[in-house]
DNA sequence: AACTGGCGCAACCGCCCACCA
DNA sequence: ATGGTGGGCGGTTGCGCCAGT
């Protein structure tokens, strides 16, 4: 038969997280890596369901997320991709690879929607909502239903065409290249992730004078798992040990780095360095190298070669935003 | 100073689909 | 082949903060 229960309902604590729940949940993740989730409460003493702890790494405790204001571009590229993919957040996100979709989404909600409505005044609802809810798209046309299936084909295409031609794709100004991470400079992977931690953690010691004996058991915990250079890639089905590793060299452990005053910067950041070529595992957002497969090995498949092959072909790459996409294209 | 309403965001809920036993 | 679960995703809610009165 199927899996036992992710979990049972009594007992599970729920809203905000803590910053004791959040090292304990980083500290796991850095030992096991991102993954059967389900195993994650009983493995950490977590009172929490399986599904917000993933909840909580993936739009929160991540590596590589960008947190604070949106930028002018992104909210361009929001616009664009919200007129075409509709309320497909997720896709929309692995545009920003930075914003988790349920960032993005709490974006549209608040802000965008609200300036449109402003531009559009009623209208909006016709132009903007009409083509994305899931209850209106029944009511889609043949035609406008596989305009936004060819559209979702033609950024499938150059996302696979950007993923396969990495190295051109970090210089080059296409605002709306689907990367699935955002290009890491060397080492900093891990360092987004812990950044959120420093930050949250140093909120936390000003706000709770309490808080430094109380995470004397939880560093010594985090510390072990920061030392320990193994991280598991993916799902963690297949892990190895060997497949990533981190140096995490400090003498003073994981205290001294969380500690008051001594914020991630790009140079203690370092001390999390990637050794050896790293590939990039866009669902975790961890770096980690895949044993025996060097980049030019990269076998494609057919469906991989034809995508590639033909978006090399299109000469469509200006299509995106010229799209007509109503009066949103010239929202700004 | 106290109250109130709006806003922003983190987290939860419920549905769906792929996968597993 | 089938039933059940895990994980992904979009919609919604709840709560804290803040400006206005």
């Amino acid at each position: 038969m199927g899996r036992p229960p992710c979990c049972d309902k009594t007992g599970v604590k729920k809203g905000p997280w803590t910053p004791e729940e959040d090292i304990i949940l980083v500290s796991y993740i850095q030992q096991h890596g991102p993954g059967n989730w389900r195993a994650v409460p009983s493995n950490t003493g977590l009172l929490r369901c399986s599904k917000s702890c993933r909840l909580r790494w993936t739009n929160y405790l991540r590596p590589g997320i960008k947190r604070g204001n949106f930028t002018e571009h992104e909210e361009k590229m929001i616009i664009h991709l919200q007129a075409l993919l509709g309320n497909r957040w997720a896709a929309i996100a692995s545009y920003l690879p930075q914003r988790t979709d349920n960032d993005i989404k709490n974006y549209w909600n608040t802000h965008l929607r609200k300036k449109l409505k402003k531009l559009h005044g009623e209208d909006e609802n016709t132009i903007q909502e009409g083509s994305t809810s899931s209850s209106s798209q029944s009511n889609f046309s043949k035609g406008q239903w596989e305009r936004r299936l060819q559209t979702d084909i033609h950024m499938a295409k150059k996302a696979l065409c950007e993923a396969l031609s990495l190295d051109k794709s970090n210089s080059q100004a296409d605002p709306i290249s689907p990367i699935p991470v955002q290009p890491v400079q060397g080492s900093s992977s891990y360092a987004s992730s812990a950044e959120n931690i420093s930050k949250l953690l140093q909120n936390w010691m000003k706000n709770s004078p309490k808080s430094s004996q109380l995470s004397r058991s939880d560093s010594e915990n985090t510390q072990s798992s920061f030392n320990n250079p193994s991280i598991r890639s993916g799902s963690g089905s297949s892990s190895s040990p060997s497949e990533g590793t981190i140096s995490a060299t400090t003498p003073e452990g994981f205290d001294s780095l969380f500690s008051e005053g001594n914020a991630f910067t790009p140079e203690n950041t370092a001390i999390f360095q990637v050794e050896s070529k790293p590939n990039l595992n866009a669902e975790n957002g961890f770096l980690f190298n895949k044993p025996g497969l060097e980049e030019s090995q990269v076998p494609l498949s057919l469906i991989e070669k034809w995508l590639f092959d033909d978006a090399i072909n299109a000469p469509a790459q200006d299509e995106f935003m010229g799209m007509n996409l109503g009066e949103s294209a010239n929202f700004f």
